[in-house]
DNA sequence: TCAACTACTGAGGTGCCCTCAACATGAGGG
DNA sequence: CCCTCATGTTGAGGGCACCTCAGTAGTTGA
């Protein structure tokens, strides 16, 4: 049967992978911020403030990987670093008035770049593609 | 309507490939090979003897990713360079015996991973998603 | 009070790419 | 024949997105 052709899959998802680096790069060249970034910026705009290890839960990455997102997003002024008024162990991370106002630029700049990578699907094939994705996400 | 939507396929798109990075660097751990390395060893057995160039233009990477690449699949002895007797600027890369016998494992446990991962689609959606990313590729 | 646990971070590392510039060789023209 | 320009490869150096391991400050429960 073609056993090579499943194989295939993951090597198309990365060569996908490669492009869409590319592209979201060059998108958010003009704000000096990279993609993972990006996503945590939107993650702490949806949720509000919330701790570094709450964070890192919602990125699935590692706490210590999550310090140098946040390190990033400050040092820009997107964000912000507060005590835990519960906890002095814990560190609370809150959304500046400039990273509500950046993410929605950002937003609008990534459906646009969205538009062009993905713009030579149909809409049904964009559909799909997003189910089936969520489906091998959770 | 709901331009976030649109938005989150990318990042969906992330989350699958961080599963797939893990799941990848478990399956190839026995061969101390990464998957970027195992994706170049693969073209080089199906298009045999090669220039690095040409090894370039087929995985779409720079010429001086290549070369990196070369060295670590050279280092374990699964390809070797050769002098190119039409140009001596060039250089050949060559699969060895070695190299083509653990070409074949890789596959065979890739193939196994593919079907952990991808597992829970059904045929249909695999189909789909493979007919999808080679689109967005090409 | 003390041991066990938790939240964060410094140090250091890996994978997978990139650009820029150097170097040798090759090909074509004056 | 030499000079220039193009081509093939590599050294140097960098960036991003992650990781683990070990350490510190703070908390909690017996």
């Amino acid at each position: 049967m073609a056993p090579e052709e499943d194989e295939t899959l993951a090597d198309a998802f990365w060569g996908v992978a490669r492009r869409l680096r590319h592209r979201s790069s060059e998108t958010l060249e003009p704000w000096d911020i990279s993609p993972s970034h990006s996503r945590a910026l939107g993650v702490l705009v949806r949720h509000g403030l919330m701790r570094l290890s709450e964070l890192s839960e919602h990125l699935h990455i590692a706490a210590r990987s999550t310090t140098e997102v946040v390190d990033a997003l400050e040092q820009r002024g997107l964000v912000e670093r507060r005590p835990d008024p519960d906890d002095r162990r814990a560190t609370l991370v809150a959304v500046t008035a400039e990273g509500t106002r950046t993410n929605h630029a950002i937003r609008q700049a990534r459906t646009a770049e969205a538009e062009r990578l993905f713009g030579s699907l149909s809409e049904t094939d964009r559909a799909q593609l997003a189910r089936i994705l969520r489906k091998l996400r959770d």
